[in-house]
DNA sequence: ATGTCAAAATCCTTTTGA
């Protein structure tokens, strides 16, 4: 089963480069970031004709998260991150899939730090905590997947030293990721390729893509039902050089069917 | 400090968030 994750940075403007992307790779599920639509404008017609099923949970201009499915086996758990009644930004949706508990989330950004924004970022990160902590122990497969806006070590920036003072890098933000990973997740891509460069996401600016001057932030945390279920995993790279294309790369795992 | 992109409001140019 392949599972992948894409930050689309705005579903409609972008449309044809994730319909190109589907038919191209063809990933069983798909969870979307950045969707930048109201419910009511998410293209459902569109994706449901390349064969995918879609949940989703919009807002305007901004934020906005989806799980798309080849088999249309879902059941929807939640769309809100417990933990405050008052957010009213679309950064989470949680549903089952084919037997996997897929958590769709969209970390906030935090810039500029310090600010608001970062303490909004600390605060969030802070409910997953305590959501994922929950959801750890459960007695199914589990993935946290999307864009978490963080690099959690120095092999995930171009330059790290740029970016110490960076909401995307700070000490605090990248010591929540790791308690995170503390409580049992598998940092999917990195524990295939212990020691490789890999970048999901590239700058509009200055070339960066053409520079390779990138970050990771795009992850899956398996929790342990899935840990000797992975096979595979990669970055679908050239999609970031296509026409109208979104600053993030579409991420994957392969996930061993159960026998 | 800069740079790019898309979409909304301030509405055909500027502001915003990323």
């Amino acid at each position: 089963m392949k599972i992948a994750t894409y930050n689309v940075n705005g579903v409609n403007g972008r449309l044809p480069v994730l319909l190109r992307w589907l038919e191209k790779e063809s990933p069983d599920i798909v969870c979307l970031q950045e969707l930048k639509a109201p419910n009511e404008k998410f293209p459902r017609d569109e994706i449901q004709k390349a064969g995918y099923h879609s949940i989703w949970h919009g807002q305007k201009s901004w934020n906005g998260v989806a799980i798309l499915s080849k088999t249309g086996n879902v059941q929807e758990i939640g769309r809100a991150l417990p933990g405050d009644a008052d957010d009213v930004q679309s950064r989470y949706i949680e549903a089952m899939v084919d037997g996997i508990l897929i958590c769709c989330l969209y970390l906030p950004n935090g810039n500029p730090a310090p600010g608001p924004k970062f303490d909004y970022k600390l605060k969030w990160f802070d409910r997953l905590q305590q959501r994922a902590k929950t959801l750890v122990n459960f007695d199914i497969p589990v993935i946290l997947i999307g864009d978490f806006n963080v690099m959690p070590t120095e092999l995930d920036v171009y330059k790290p030293e740029r970016w110490h003072k960076d909401a995307l890098f700070r000490p605090e933000i990248r010591a929540a990721f790791h308690e995170l990973i503390a409580q049992g997740w598998t940092d999917a891509i990195r524990t295939l390729f212990p020691d490789k460069i890999i970048y999901t996401f590239y700058d509009y600016f200055r070339n960066a893509y053409q520079r390779d001057a990138g970050l990771r932030i795009d992850h899956f945390l398996l929790s342990p039902h899935l840990k000797d279920r992975l096979k595979d995993g990669g970055v679908d790279r050239e999609v970031r050089g296509w026409e109208k294309t979104s600053d993030h790369c579409p991420v994957w795992i392969e996930i061993a069917d159960i026998k």
